[in-house]
DNA sequence: TTTATAATACTTGTATACAAGTATACTTTG
DNA sequence: CAAAGTATACTTGTATACAAGTATTATAAA
């Protein structure tokens, strides 16, 4: 049951009610993600096993479920660490801005009141999360933001594919946002400044202010590799302090 | 290993490699597609396995992938079969409608000549299994058709989606097809054609052309759940005959 | 020294065992 | 008869055992 962890650079309040095997999964992710773990690296189920302590059958499903975003590739013997290149990242966003885009064209066509309210309680939640420098709760928000514009256009293919990219999404938004708290705190009022003109445009069905808004906030989570690899070095440094 | 399986509605010899678990998902996911299991049925583990002859190892393997695909949804107890609806059988167009424009747009900025001769391959093979009625074939061709334009310009994410949208879609137009074969033979000559016409759409760089075809190719594919229905029933018949 | 072969130590896939928790049904008590 | 509580037969999640196959390494022969 995955005793006395180290480097965990998950948030434990969110593995809440999830089986060992997410855990797994939402740990090796993040070190997959900043390059704890490097690309090329071959995964064994047993090693892994006895390192997170816990048998091999939720290391099984950690693996699939790692496999199915892209991380690893399974392989005949051993599971091969893929990682993140720069090309991929910029794939993601590829993608979130089909979706987006295609949400907001669904969005012109209904009733939004209740989508704006929502979204604007949670603009105010990241405010909150930005004045107690909580970067995990703000990462948490602003995933949430997007996806609750996503299912309030209740199309639930368009949710499979956020919800098959959201793993990987909240890694590099986790990472990206715990830097920018500790290195550029000030970019973050024009974060949330992106976000009222995200809920604007959705107000006034406003196509280009939407795209705009949209590409705003991909630039600020976008952060390279390399930047993601740094943060999570600092990071690191920071566990093993508390630990002593 | 599943030994003398019975209502077999997947074509064995694609399940050539596959392990136990993907041998299950397979048959189970035409089984919920067609309707032979119904919508709000609970699905037990063990109760799969005793039904396939297999430990639980595999079957939750492959309640997994379902799960991952909206074909269940796996809960405290028991797995739910969420079965697919007319609505979302357009929302699985819609999906592919997005990522195949997207696809097309990078299409226009490279060069396609080994695309569109790899595709008229495609073409010719679907052609020969009209011909000797080998549905399972043509279904087999006219999805690597789709695949190969959307492997071509090597997005490792809109490629993820695909592979996330492929074995639904697989089971939609296995069914579709064998239906057609029995009962609407004079429907391939259009399918052919429309595939013709999508591969002069990326020659020519014929954004409207493309749409044109690729919305013609839907709407022989996009059979309603009835018709599927009804084709497994005939397809059921057919086995059981087999098996006398 | 090089090559071929055999032994060994790994790998994953599947089966089984066990533990913790939940719903159902029955029994007991009011 | 009704209601509450308990026993039982389920469920899934995790651990372990076993089997089949693969890579590596060591040994033996040319």
């Amino acid at each position: 049951m995955m005793n006395e962890p180290k480097n965990l650079l998950y948030p434990q309040k969110w593995l809440a009610k999830s089986s060992t095997g997410e855990q797994v999964a939402s740990e090796l992710r993040l070190h997959i993600i900043s390059g704890v773990i490097e690309s090329g690296t071959i995964l064994s189920e047993n090693k892994l096993a006895a390192e997170f302590a816990v048998s091999r059958s939720p290391i099984r499903d950690a693996l699939r479920m790692l496999a199915s975003e892209n991380l690893i590739r399974l392989e005949r013997m051993g599971a091969v660490v893929l990682g993140l290149t720069d090309k991929e990242i910029e794939e993601i966003y590829d993608v979130r801005l089909l979706i987006e885009t295609f949400v907001f064209e669904r969005l012109l066509k209904i009733e939004t009141a209740d989508l704006t309210m929502e979204l604007s309680k949670i603009v105010e939640m990241m405010k909150v999360a930005i004045k107690y420098h909580d970067a995990d709760e703000f990462s948490y928000q602003d995933l949430l933001f997007h996806e609750t514009i996503i299912r309030s256009v209740e199309h639930s293919y368009i949710l499979m594919i956020w919800n098959n990219l959201k793993p990987v999404m909240e890694g590099l938004i986790l990472l990206s946002m715990r830097m920018r708290f500790k290195e550029k705190y000030e970019d973050f009022p024009r974060i949330v400044k992106n976000h009222e003109l995200y809920i604007e445009a959705i107000q006034a069905k406003d196509r280009k202010l939407m795209v705009q808004s949209l590409h705003d906030n991909f630039d600020d989570v976008q952060g390279k590799v390399e930047d993601l690899w740094r943060s999570q070095q600092i990071l690191i440094k920071g566990v093993e302090q508390q630990n002593d």
